[in-house]
Formats: C-alpha cells, structure tokens, sequence
DNA sequence: GTGGTCTAGACCACC
DNA sequence: GTGGTCTAGACCACA
C-alpha cells in the first residue's frame, strides 16, 4: 500500500480515510483480518499510537472490531461499509465544493463544470 | 499564509498550485510585486531551488513575470489570470473524479450525490 | 478533588468515572469551566495525555465541549447530564451485582439482604 | 490470582477482603493450608510484613489458623465461614450504598433500580 | 505475538 | 496559555 499525507490534516484522520477506502473497495474484504497494528503502522511510517488511534475510530464507527489476541477484523456487515462509503464520499463532496469555491466558483458552476469536462 | 503539502505530488507542484491560488484570489493582486524567493521560501518552509523551481514553471505559463533587478511580478494581464483560474478548476476537477471513482462513483451518481448533498 | 483509582481497570475510564460524578454532582456545574488538562493531570497524578483521552470519551458522548483556545465546559443540556446520571448508576449496580454473585448471592438475595441492611 | 487494590483504602484491608474472598468461594477450602506468606506476598506483589497483617486480622476473627511450624490453615469451622460471606457481603452493600448516594439515589431508589436493570 | 494502556516529552495552531 | 497531535518506548493480559 502507497501511504500519502497532506500536512495540514492530522495524521490519525488520513489514516482513518485511507484505510476506509482500503475496505470499501475490497481489498480488506468484509470479515477478514487486518494486518496487525505494528506492521501497518511500520509500513505507513507512522508510530503505532497514532494508528491504533485511527483503528480505534473506526473501531467505533463499527467498521472494524477488535479480538484482543488474534488481531482485528473488518466487518461482517456489509450495510456498514456501503454506509462508511457513502459517509467518504460526502467528506469527498464537501472538500472539493469547498476548494472549488475557494478557486471563486459556486455550486451551480462547478457542476457544469464537470458535466463540460467530462464531455470533452 | 498557511502552506500545507502531500507527502506523494511533488512539493514544486504544490507551490505552483498554492501560489496560484493566491494570484487568483486576489492575495497577490494583477500587476504586484511578489514577496522576495527567500522569504516565501522560508514562510512555506520548503528549499529556495524548490520555491524556486515554481515560480519558473508560473513565469513559463506567463502568469509571473521577472524584472532584472526589481523582482517578480503578477502578470496585468487578466485574460491570464481568468485563464489560470479554469485550468486550476480542471486539475481540481479530474483529481476529484478520479477519487470518486477509487471510491465507487460513476461520474453521473457523483454529479447526483453532489447535488443532493447541497440540497440538504 | 481525591482521586483514586484501582490497578484493575484502566485509569482514563476511572478518570471518566470520576469526573463524570463531579458533573451530576454540581461541582462541575451545568455550562461551567473545567481546569485545564495540565492541571487536573497534575491533580489527578496521572499523564496528561491519559486525561485528555478521558476527556474525549466524555466530549464524545457530549457531556462536555472543547474550545480549542479557551479551555473545556460542562455541556449546558442538562439532559445530557441526567442520562450521565443514569448510565452511571447503571454501571455500578451491574459491577456490584456481579460482585455480590463472586461473593454467592443471587440478585433476590441481593435485593432481601440491602432492605435488610437498611432497617437495622 | 488477580490481585487488584484501589489507591484510596489500606492495602492491607484489601489484601484481607480478598482472601475472604478466596475462601467463601472455596477457593481455598475449608481446613486447607495456606500457601506461604512469602509466595503469597510476592504473587500479589505486595510486601510480606503488609500481607501478614492482613493474616493477623482473618486470625482474629477466627477465619485462619496458624500452627507454629506447619504453616496457615484455612478454619474448619464452615459457619465461621458462613458469617465472614454475611460480613463480606454487608461490606460490599454499604460501600454500593454509599455510591449511589453520593451520584444522587435514595435507598428505595436503588432497590427500584435494580429490579429493573435486573428485568431488561 | 496480539491489542491495550500509560508515560514522558515535544511541537503545533490559535487568540 | 489553551487544547490537539505525534513520537518513542515501556509494560501488561491473554491464549
């Protein structure tokens, strides 16, 4: 996995995020068992407090569980990652509205916007 | 101002981006000097060469231009500028899309969330 | 304030506990100022990163709110502090039911030998 | 065991209320011999001159029995047994009592609390 | 070897 | 001076 951070969100977030979109798009598929803390945190170059603070967010979200001598697992329910999906996608949404409009354009011009684009 | 960086697009792209950002706002307004490379370079902490770097690619653009001895300046030019602001969209644009997608969106039900997110 | 704790459950869930009782109490009124982390760390005798996670707990469950820069407050909602109440009184008559049954009384016996206790 | 002590009541207390413990649940049955002071103490991770204090009491009260050379005996005496359950249990009630006092219940409050935790 | 907790100490943004 | 984040490193229970 190709870990990337921005500087101006904390760590523990992006993480949270990544590893989000790590279960939805299957690659942690629903009831398997996540590499185990140190590893992901030694492969994400980040200390293992700062990502067993993310897991632990997931945690309660319900996204993952912990068992706490064989690891953690993802969900077995597959309702609460079409709803983790969707809750990305409206974070997604709501940063790039925000950055379009930081830019100077509004709502309504930033949808034409990507109908052009996509058109082209 | 407050710079911020990925850990995975280069930082000269970046700053390129960021610094557009400014011209377009109107933070560094059409026709005004740019603070010296020295000190933007130390304000967003990152290597002179770096900053550097950056500011040859906007001049190559036409959107900064270099006086010998008196420093840059923001291009007059507010066709350029317009111009800038679009293209800036585009790349937000694309990279949203692209995100959209790793996530599990066509283009059409990402116009459709966007929609409906704002409604609400 | 005396703070103890017990070597057999975690610290910051006995801080949560005990900070908790001071709200429903009234000596941390409803909408009031708590000290500042530092402080009630140095009180307590406990890290302050360990009663900042406490905090959170009870910041996520909304009994309290941070303000970034000038400190954390009581939640004004007093339901809120009502169902603090509750949950904790909960907490208790299910560790000391379970204590009684380590002793070897069922919860009749409990309930028979308290009515008892309480008229001598 | 678990040994586990609470920072605000004398260890030695605690150290006996617990050994109590171990013998109403048969843990230690009645008429058995006692393991050493010196590898009880180490096992609770107490100091031995702390733990023999504890001893002295359940002595006094007539639960242990020592015999100069053989060691501690656990008392035959199953009543004796009997009325340090009731006393344990008394102890326990008044200090739950105390609690829930101090969060905000009457007595007939608690009672009625229970019963309903109890039926859920 | 797993997750969980705790400490010490540092740095940051915000006002 | 406030809360928030991050790191490094240690120890624990569990099986």
């Amino acid at each position: 996995m190709n870990w990337s951070f921005q500087t101006d969100r904390p760590i523990y977030l992006q993480l949270k995020e990544q590893i989000t979109l790590l279960i939805i798009s299957g690659q942690y598929p629903a009831g398997s068992r996540l590499p185990p803390v140190r590893d992901m945190a030694a492969d994400a170059a980040v200390n293992p407090n700062t990502l067993q603070k993310a897991l632990q967010e997931l945690e309660r979200e319900g996204l993952v569980y912990a068992q706490r001598t064989s690891g953690r697992f993802v969900t077995e329910d597959e309702k609460m990652i079409e709803q983790a999906k969707n809750q990305l996608a409206a974070e997604q949404i709501d940063r790039f509205i925000e950055k379009m409009a930081g830019i100077g354009f509004t709502v309504e011009e930033t949808l034409a916007l990507i109908s052009k684009r996509v058109k082209e």
